[in-house]
RNA sequence: GGGCGAAUGGCGGAACUGGUAGACGCGCACGACUCAAAAUCGUGUUUCGCAAGAAGUGAGAGUUCGAUUCUCUCUUCGCCCA
């Protein structure tokens, strides 16, 4: 018999998916759909294993769904828009179309390696300008429905790269990139009013029930919704202010205010700017970022003024008004109220410039004099040393109580905010999607007429300018509006536009005239399950909950607010790392051992490697394995068995070599199996059925069935070997019964969702092209007998095989024969019996 | 600092709503085949113990006839937010 060849036989059926055009997905409104997408890929080069993880749990799902009879929508694209292009062209001296190009292509190929079901007619590419050409549409349409708005803002800005960042590429003060440290700057930017649909992101949210709980809990953070209250305080010894206002979420602690704080952005700040000390001041807090974490972390600075405010509830009380660095303009109105003794940031600022600290709240289990000492106190309790507010529990009633009192006194309001602020989408870049819209000379914004679109990217370009190569696309930059010569725009939509509504373009990826057709997305959409990495639950989620909800906005030819019904977040591939004396990192081809303790690199055998911890997969730590080259050493069956088997799909996995090997002997060992039992089948009629085949079989089909709906993929894997073991043993019997054709091919069926090469090749010749997703058949689940524990003093004390019709006496008296039993009971009174049924009995002595 | 989650043999991990802890795989040991090795196959493999038996799911308590599973306290680690 020879050995599998995988080479032959995965060409053999890939070939054969893709002349019978197997996976193509066409409406069908008597069939029910299961739309089934994986993240869509950054063509960056070659596939990683993270892709292949990917995509392997997203392609068994699909196959599983296939076979189940629904009509299956499983598309693939490219998140092609991206720096990396552009950096990578600039380096190069290519175009960023070219190399994005060619990156698509060789990605392609070796995603069909891997032997998975995808609809490739559908195939987009977010940088094609029959892709973006819709997204200019849409941009259009959400600027037309006042979504869309341009404003001068501060911003993240990276010199190195010269661009904007947004929040989240921002880390620990630095760009995401290029690491440099990221500064101030103020810009005329494009925003999305995704801040408008706060409300509806966070309350949908419970409609969410196939999420995962830790997303959404992300996401409600990551919006932020505060209960809170504006308060008005009166200024003295100013000629230019009589008030300025507040937001707090802690009214309740007004008796322990001692400073108001405004941002050097506040509109107050324009009565300073001839003072050269509060201009230097400014200068100063425009080193620190703009994200909460860099404001948090930065030293705490103010610029005393003049003034003084005075506490609307004690107006004998009059504390000195600062700008400070840690006072954001665009939350709330760029102006808080210091409370230092019960929040830290105002702690440290009071500390810094001798300010009071008045303690407002105790712990329950304190005294009246408890004050606060070396930190802020920012638990619960109660209200002391604030006159009529005393005895208020904190945080219950004191919140709200005070700002009913507050309203009644016409000094505050109750107020709701929402820390997701609107989404900054401008960057200052050529390889993304062109911005509709041009100004005149008096900067007044134009639309680019819908007829005209696409605007094309200019395909010469110089990218070895500093700043935007779009602003120096002389030619470019004019265009012509109803006779009259325009300005374009030449900043780009930020990529994470380009994902936000691609899923909805897989629904008619080939419809030209309209960005969807209504048809198909009213018959595909939702998403049934989409898959990928936990890193993008908050962002590219929420900005793709945000655009269908945009859409949807006084569209009646869409009907639609939640595009994923289903959500799963897989774990990375982790691999161990290698370094060598001189704490380089090395490949681990580069890496060579003998007994699997010791390491040493390959050309310099004396050199001892370092083993580093296993860590995710990643170029820079040289850790990464090739996935084409697994597929051609083991195949794709086997790599897809790999990925999935060591660890739960949720979980990170670890890379390993032995690991690999294993499920390629698995494959090979499956294959000889198969093969004996194929001939025994073909060979030796026989007319008595093997009833334990028939309980075996259905017994594994429904573990694998509940594995499935649970994602445990590793699980299954593990029923594979049991599978394995058992039909092994029935093909050494050689005996043909009647029942074992159907029941292995029941089998083969089941297993073809993870290893589709191998299965389909042996089920060809076994059954005809159509198989459907088998159906276990109860009876064979239980038998009549059953054997349960029997335990003293709920300790396990031994077994019975008892009839499952049995009474509990029975079962007992049998048990008070047995041996084994004898001595724990003898001599003793049986107090109580326990029976779980069908499990165990206990037994309870004293 | 806050939120969420995790901790089970040498390793990855399994265990339905509280009911036989360690499925399955890796590794390891021994054996078969072989002149030999690789490959393959077989047997064993939580710990202590010759055995009977005892202990055992990060630590400590609690609820229960019975806890990996539920409750509380603590330790360590991971992720997110600050």
């Amino acid at each position: 018999m020879s050995r599998y060849n995988f080479r032959l036989v995965e060409k053999k059926w890939q070939d054969h998916w893709e002349k019978n055009n197997s996976f193509k997905a066409v409406v069908d409104p008597k069939k029910e759909k299961f739309y089934c997408l994986e993240m869509f890929p950054y063509p960056s080069g070659k596939i990683h294993m993270g892709h292949v993880r990917n995509y392997t749990i997203g392609d068994v799902l699909a196959r599983h769904k296939s076979l189940q009879g629904f009509n299956v929508l499983h598309p693939m694209g490219w998140d092609s828009f991206g720096m990396p292009a552009e950096n990578a062209a600039k380096e190069n001296n290519l175009n960023p179309k070219n190399w994005t190009e060619e990156n698509i292509n060789t990605m392609k190929n070796q995603l069909k390696k891997l032997g998975l079901s995808i609809d490739w007619d559908r195939e987009i590419s977010t940088c094609s300008p029959e892709y973006y050409k819709h997204q200019q549409k849409i941009f259009l349409d959400l600027y037309d429905k006042g979504l869309i708005y341009r404003k001068e803002s501060y911003v993240n800005w990276d010199p190195v790269d010269q661009t904007v960042l947004a929040n989240e590429q921002v880390i620990n003060g630095k760009g995401w990139r290029s690491g440099a440290t990221v500064e101030r700057k103020k810009l005329n930017q494009w925003f999305f009013k995704i801040s408008s649909f706060a409300e509806e992101l966070l309350s949908d949210l419970d409609t969410l029930n196939q999420w995962p709980e830790k997303v959404k809990i992300m996401q409600k953070n990551w919006i932020g919704k505060s209960f809170g209250c504006n308060i008005n305080f009166k200024i003295e010894r100013s000629e230019n202010v009589k008030s300025i206002k507040c937001y707090t979420t802690r009214p309740d602690t007004l008796f322990g205010f001692s400073f108001l704080a405004l941002s050097v952005d506040h509109p107050l700040s324009k009565f300073y700017e001839k003072d050269k000390k509060f201009v230097d001041f400014k200068e100063k807090c425009s080193k620190t970022g703009t994200t909460e974490e860099s404001i948090a972390q930065a030293e705490k600075i103010g610029f005393k003024t003049e003034l003084l405010a005075i506490n609307p509830l004690n107006e004998q009380e009059k504390v000195p008004v600062y700008f400070a660095n840690f006072v954001l303009m665009d939350y709330g109105f760029g102006a808080v109220f210091g409370c230092p003794a019960h929040d830290q940031r105002d702690f440290d600022f009071a500390k810094k410039y001798n300010l009071k600290i008045k303690t407002v709240v105790k712990p329950i289990e304190e005294t009246d004099e408890y004050k606060v000492k070396d930190e802020a106190y920012t638990g619960g309790g109660v209200i002391i040393n604030s006159a009529f507010l005393n005895g208020l529990k904190v945080p219950e009633d004191s919140i709200l109580k005070t700002i009913e009192i507050l309203k009644e006194k016409k000094i505050g309001d109750k107020k709701t905010n929402y820390r997701l602020k609107d989404w900054g989408v401008s960057r200052q870049r050529y390889w993304g999607c062109p911005i509709p819209i041009a100004y005149d000379d008096k900067n007044q914004i134009h639309k680019i007429p819908e007829k005209d679109l696409p605007i094309l990217l200019p395909d010469k370009i110089n990218l070895k300018t500093k700043g935007n190569p779009l602003d120096f696309a002389d030619e470019w930059k004019k265009v012509k509006i109803n006779g009259k010569i325009y300005i374009r725009e030449t900043d780009t939509l930020d990529t994470f536009v380009d994902s936000s509504w691609y899923f909805l373009r897989f629904c008619s990826s080939k419809e030209t005239n309209y960005s969807f057709n209504k048809n198909e997305i009213d018959y595909w959409m939702p998403v049934d399950q989409y898959i990928g990495g936990v890193e993008h639950a908050i962002l590219h989620l929420l900005y793709s909950r945000f655009f269908t909800r945009a859409i949807n906005l006084n569209n009646k030819e869409f009907d639609l607010k939640e595009p994923f019904k289903g959500l799963f977040t897989q774990g990375m591939v982790c691999h161990q790392t290698y370094r060598d004396q001189k704490d380089n990192w090395l490949n681990p081809e580069e890496v060579f051992s003998d007994d699997g303790k010791n390491y040493f690199v390959k050309n310099k055998p004396s050199e001892k490697v370092t083993i580093g911890p296993s860590e995710s997969m990643s170029k820079s730590k040289k850790n990464t394995i090739d996935p084409e080259k697994m597929i051609e050493s083991y195949g794709a069956d086997a790599v897809r068995l790999f990925i999935l088997s060591d660890s739960p799909p949720e979980k990170d996995i670890q890379w390993s070599e032995s690991g690999m090997t294993s499920a390629y002997k698995f494959i090979q060992k499956f294959w000889m199996m198969s093969q004996n039992i194929l001939e025994i089948i073909n060979n030796e009629p026989n007319q008595s059925i093997n009833n334990e085949i028939e309980i075996f079989t259905n017994q594994s089909i429904e573990k694998i069935n509940v594995a499935l709906e649970k994602f445990r993929y590793n699980v299954i894997i593990a029923v594979f070997h049991d599978i394995f073991n058992y039909y092994n043993k029935v093909s050494q019997n050689k005996k043909n019964y009647k029942n074992l054709r159907g029941n292995f091919e029941k089998i083969l069926i089941v297993m073809s969702p993870i290893i589709p090469h191998l299965t389909n090749e042996c089920l060809q010749s076994i059954a005809s092209e159509n198989f459907i997703w088998p159906k276990v058949k109860k009876e064979f689940l239980e038998t009549d007998e059953k054997e349960i524990v029997i335990q003293i003093n709920g300790k396990k004390r031994g077994n019975i095989t008892i009839n499952k019709k049995s009474e509990e006496n029975e079962i007992l008296a049998k048990i008070k024969e047995l041996d084994i039993i004898q001595k724990y009971i003898k001599d003793k009174k049986i107090s109580k019996t326990i029976y779980v049924k069908e499990r165990l009995i206990n037994i309870i002595v004293n």
